[in-house]
RNA sequence: UCCGGUGUGGCGCAGUGGCAGCGCAAACGGCUGUUAACCGUUGGGUCGUAGGUUCGAAUCCUACCACCGGAGCCA
């Protein structure tokens, strides 16, 4: 079998480099040209760094005529030596022998320019948007941040689990979901005024997953401690710098685990990862920062440093009425925390990471561990400064007769759930997980303000372009 | 879905009732071991869409669309 003896090499690489006046070969996108009559500075970036590389092409190139028509986007090859670069801006530079180009890009109606655009123009132009630097770098990171991820949980022994994208379940009963199917829209079957989705492609209703959680748990309960990791839908019309109509979600769920233990993981994981990109983006990480005005790193090492602050909700609550601060919303028992009260406990009360445990269970899911005062369950969540909840989890229900009542509270129908309830019946175990939203993550890694801007191509209303 | 803001050349913006402008980008020329290069010249517009007020609308009014921000829902 054939294999090759050595990869590309990489812009990264050749700036690196200690060696001098050596041949190398490479490969990338134009930035710019500058130069006169005699020579051209061309700079050329394959993505593997934020930096360009400088060559140099001398007018007795023979195709020189070529040269000076390059613009920002063409895609050329360089033939040259690599040397140390005689002027400041620069350690080394490559002095071509040869430029050959694979594409040319029309300046005319090449959209990306060296001047600055507006994060708004570039999400019009997603399919091009990597090209630059800070989308460039935003992308190295996420990359870098989903290894973490990874890392972290097979280190200890977790097992990646692919849950179903296709489900039937709706899960948690209250998220949108998007129906999946192969009917015909303008002419669908109807039976007792409603559609008949018995003729649709599973034989009911589907939906795009809103969470692997259920699936999970399934898991969990033989394989011990499990991760999933993949894409997640909400049909909702949110329309905010926070929301996405598809994003990805990390999903641990770990038998034989209680609420204290989950909480210590979430803690473990969330330093984990954030000290993971630290150590290896740190560049990328620099460059961001000030881009964004979000001094990136400091805000990483703190909560890398800290221990996170554990409230419960029944103290957020009495804590939130006694600040002195007029809330346009008064916390309230009984009532969700509305955003400016998780602002002002993560920002302004203890400047850094909170977890809330123990809410209502009026106001969380079914699926989560009644406490013996029944009026509260086994719920947290953890709040980031500027960022909001970054992950939400719970010790699950493991008690059959009282997760039964509790679907019945909820006006749910039990067959639905049968093999969800199946695992209670045999071998039960207590068990919890969390989740974590993998672009809120990486928008408190970046600085970056809006979701919109770390996922390769966001889907929000009105927009699935691309 | 509710509230607020914005929509003017490829991009970023100014123009708030009277000849549609500036910067960048682009084309052409000049100059330069340059580096957001620099200097000169040129081209480029149904002012988001539809309707209305007015002698006259980018500008005022109405509706709609899109985008941005805040709220809700959440990760």
């Amino acid at each position: 079998m054939e294999t090759l003896a050595k990869w590309k090499i990489r812009i990264k690489d050749l700036l690196d480099s200690t060696e001098y006046d050596i041949p190398v070969i490479l490969r990338g996108w134009v930035k710019t040209r500058r130069g006169s009559k005699k020579f051209s500075f061309v700079e050329v970036n394959d993505g593997s760094t934020l930096h360009n590389i400088q060559v140099i092409a001398d007018c007795n190139l023979p195709n020189y005529s070529d040269i000076e028509k390059l613009t920002a986007g063409c895609s050329i090859r360089v033939e040259g030596k690599l040397v140390k670069s005689p002027a400041k801006g620069q350690n080394v530079e490559v002095q071509a022998d040869k430029i050959s180009v694979y594409g040319w890009a029309d300046p005319e109606k090449y959209p990306l320019q060296k001047k600055a655009t507006s994060r708004e123009f570039l999400r019009q132009i997603a399919h091009l948007r990597p090209r630059t630097k800070t989308f460039g770098a935003v992308f190295r990171v996420r990359n870098i941040l989903a290894c973490a991820v990874h890392k972290f949980f097979q280190d200890r022994g977790f097992v990646y689990v692919h849950t179903p994208i296709i489900t039937s379940s709706d899960c948690e009963g209250g998220a949108e979901m998007f129906q999946v199917s192969t009917l015909d829209y303008d002419n669908p079957p109807v039976k007792d005024g409603i559609v008949d989705f018995s003729q649709d492609f599973f034989g009911k209703s589907a939906k795009l997953t809103v969470s692997g959680q259920l699936e999970g748990e399934l898991f969990a309960t033989a394989l011990m401690d499990i991760y999933t990791f993949g894409p997640t839908f909400r049909a909702e019309n949110s329309q905010t710098p926070r929301h996405l109509a598809e994003f990805w979600m990390v999903e641990p769920e770990m038998a034989f685990c209680d609420f204290e233990e989950n909480i210590i993981l979430a803690e473990d994981f969330l330093k984990y990862i954030l000290n993971y990109v630290l150590e290896n983006c740190e560049e990328d990480l620099l460059f961001l920062g000030k881009r964004n005005e979000v001094d990136v790193l400091k805000q990483l090492k703190k909560v890398v440093d800290s221990q996170f602050n554990k409230i419960t909700y029944t103290e957020a609550v009495e804590l939130l009425k006694n600040s002195g601060k007029s809330f346009e919303y008064p916390a309230d028992w009984g009532k969700d925390l509305q955003t400016e009260h998780e602002k002002y406990l993560a920002e302004e009360k203890f400047h850094g990471p909170v977890v809330v445990t123990d809410f209502p269970k009026e106001i969380k899911a079914f699926y989560m561990r009644l406490n013996d005062d029944e009026k509260t369950m086994r719920a947290m969540d953890i709040l980031l400064p500027g960022i909001g909840e970054i992950i939400g989890g719970s010790q699950r229900e493991e008690r059959l007769d009282f997760l039964q009542d509790r679907i019945k509270e909820m006006g749910f129908n039990e067959d639905d759930y049968w093999w969800y309830l199946d695992i209670r019946r045999f071998g039960t175990v207590p068990h919890a997980g969390f989740g974590v939203g993998f672009e809120r993550v990486l928008q408190f890694v970046t600085g970056m303000s809006n979701i919109r801007d770390v996922i390769p191509f966001p889907r929000v209303p009105n927009n699935a372009e691309f």
